[in-house]
DNA sequence: GTTTTTGTTGATCCGCTGTTCAATAATAAT
DNA sequence: ATTATTATTGAACAGCGGATCAACAAAAAC
């Protein structure tokens, strides 16, 4: 059996407590004491194995990132014919793991942390970037050179609907959400069929 | 000539450096002796007339909401059609003035700041609420029951489109954004012409 | 059984920041 | 001139929170 330390195992826990503390706050204000507390730790502990709040934060990120982006993978696996393809990325961006409440949270902090911290701007960036090429290629055998155009409009609905639906306000559901954007897609393939949309949520 | 005191002259210079201090930090974590200075102030003074850190806070929040809403009002008065209408909602929306740079950063912080503050979440939804009507109100001539579907398509975009901007990866320029979201538009209408919009560059 | 490594704690330090307040200056009113 | 009002300052207070560190406990290695 292979040997396994404590490291990992407080290294997860802390960074779930940092997420659900985030999610607590609604913000980066909060404490390592707090965020320790709740990972059943001392404070001392946290920063034994972060080095300070920053690295925590910005391992806090990067844990919610590449969750996300297996999400995506996993999608994209069974997945064959462009078309496909897209749905699958939109379904991984709009799923249900992304609307965990924690999850919406700490996303909405993140993105403003990113104005700040170069670490935690570069980290996102790159996901952004790998996303929308995703996108781009998919598109290409649908629309041609319009792809670059129609990957950012479904890139900013996306992002649309979920920055409203973290806004709480009396947004869509989630699943409705994910209605809209295949919407788009499907006009902007040229298969626009109006009628049928209003129709589809009986 | 009437009396004015200092007073109006000192809100509106601490508001302005308070929302120069949050673009320059990327976010609240600002101190009330930066934007005093700022503001060529003393600490003291910020407090003599706005209370707390937090009321100074809101205030700013108030402030860019109200000039947002004043360009809308403003492009609406021209505007006589529905469809009109809303381009002149998109259009303010999506204006130069919501795009200075201190004016982005500030927009972000403060949909952030909405989640933990009731009094920042208020003010934002009633915002929200009065915009979202708008569209509806405009839509319903147009598509009937769908409006509130396409309502929520329109604000997604929108939204989507500025976070994206605000994130300052490589989105697109806001004059691009403008063009997707009138092209989503028309295609909602049915007034599909998809390949009048690769050419509309020029 | 002793030594080394790993895991863990909590008290302590230090700087920062919101807030208060007494004092002062400047302006207006009488 | 004197009083009252308004405008403004910066020192002082108080609490908080990130970081440090010496000590302790537990387990592993020898």
């Amino acid at each position: 059996m292979p040997k396994v330390g404590m490291e990992p195992i407080r290294r997860k826990e802390l960074i779930a407590a940092a997420i659900e503390a985030i999610h607590a706050r609604g913000s980066l204000d909060i404490t390592i004491r707090d965020i320790a507390a709740r990972a059943g730790v001392s404070q001392g502990l946290a920063h034994h194995y972060f080095g300070s709040k920053d690295r925590l934060i910005v391992a806090s990120m990067r844990f919610l990132l590449s969750q996300f982006s297996k999400q995506v993978r996993l999608g994209l696996i069974p997945a064959a014919k462009p078309r496909e393809r897209l749905s699958a990325i939109v379904s991984a961006s709009l799923g249900e793991e992304q609307f965990r409440p924690e999850v919406v949270s700490a996303w909405l902090v993140f993105y403003v942390h990113a104005q700040k911290s170069t670490d935690a701007r570069q980290l996102l960036s790159v996901y952004t970037r790998r996303l929308r090429s995703n996108l781009v290629h998919c598109l290409k055998p649908l629309v041609g050179e319009r792809a670059s155009f129609v990957a950012e409009g479904i890139a900013a609905l996306i992002d649309g609907i979920y920055i409203r639906h973290a806004l709480g306000g009396d947004a869509l559901h989630f699943r409705d959400g994910h209605r809209l954007v295949e919407d788009y897609i499907d006009q902007q393939l040229g298969f626009a069929q109006a009628d049928s949309v209003a129709s589809a949520s009986a």
